[in-house]
DNA sequence: TGTACATCAGTGAACGCGCGTTCACTGATGTAC
DNA sequence: TGTACATCAGTGAACGCGCGTTCACTGATGTAC
């Protein structure tokens, strides 16, 4: 009906990519097969490579998607200026970011992994986290574009490193303190007349 | 000569779980099998389990035997006081350690799989993970242990989180410039009165 | 409009391979007499 | 001291399994006449 169309193959193609988002986050690129990521998108394992060259490339792509969602659905959205880069920093720093992984920031889920990864990952992830973070450096006091692109990098490895430790420890009230006192580190460098 | 004795034996036990260390931190938890890490440390994929329970066994003991190697070698050695937080954090965002991961802290480049994993391996990095924070939290002003203790966490949890991007990101030239950005803001944080 | 054929998204079995784990065996060392 | 036996760290082949990838095939849909 309306299937055999370059959209309906698009649409599936999204589906995988944006089903694969919340299973690399929750089980790691390593940790996730290719039988197991078509599964979530309701399809077999020998479809993939109607859709992807290999899993490397669907990893590249899922992390650049997951960026752009990012972007859209919590930087872009937040108000303009400082308002909106606290709106975001609570957001991430909440105990609800750190107990649900598969909705949340990929940064936090994969980023020692993506370390390990290819050139080409790397590059795709490289051109996403910027976008990410000029929409928080667009939030920032605009002193000189450049500083505030390096500043609002640094905020994201403070809150992403900040967000993984609070995953990682046993210890809940620990946790929680953690995620606090993160909180008021970030904000401080929101605050800070830091970009010299 | 000196072999079948207990010694031979817990030496041999020790050589696996400090070669694993750097396999781990190159490869990734997921990304290092038996086999590999057998043959880093000179034996064959038969002998582990006569030392070992399991992999996960080995990468619990492994991950705590890292952050003991990491409070000894690094945090132990810095001088007291403010001086040696500097030095550790100056240790920690250099480029030597971003291009050098398996010498380099066990957070930076398995934070994020730590996480992913079960109770037991959390545990013991949990409790490993203490005795490196308050390593910290002794060269930090005294106001009150608790809040120092927390503080430590939340700089470690920076300092990771910003070595992670940085071995992310393709552009060498950013990836310096966060660095540096990184040392401002974690020597802020050790300058700020922010333990409330 | 009806029919014959072309297209193609998706299936499912199979490929070689490395995984974590098990186990019969080796052979160097230690010990008892 | 010499010999027979016990000990045991380590070997290497094998186990079932899931990995990434390939491919012959299916069958619903689209198209040409």
């Amino acid at each position: 009906m309306v299937k055999y169309t370059k959209e309906h193959k698009q649409e599936t193609r999204q589906r995988i990519i944006t089903t694969a988002g919340r299973r690399l986050k929750r089980d790691g690129i390593d940790g996730s097969g290719v039988a197991t990521l078509m599964k979530d998108a309701g399809l077999t394992n020998g479809a993939f490579y109607a859709h992807f060259a290999s899993k490397d490339s669907l990893v590249a792509i899922t992390i650049a998607d997951q960026l752009h969602t990012l972007h859209a659905n919590i930087v872009a959205l937040a108000e303009p200026g400082r308002a909106g880069l606290e709106q975001i920093v609570r957001w991430y720093l909440s105990a609800q970011h750190r107990d649900n992984p598969d909705d949340g920031c990929p940064n936090a889920a994969l980023l020692d992994e993506i370390g390990r990864c290819g050139e080409a990952t790397r590059q795709a992830y490289t051109d996403g986290v910027l976008v990410v973070i000029d929409g928080l450096a667009a939030r920032m006091t605009p002193e000189d574009a450049l500083s505030a692109r390096v500043k609002a990098l640094s905020l994201l490895g403070l809150m992403a490193g900040t967000l993984q430790l609070s995953r990682a420890l046993t210890d809940r009230q620990l946790s929680d303190d953690l995620l606090e006192q993160g909180l008021r580190n970030a904000l401080a460098l929101v605050d800070a007349e830091l970009g010299r």
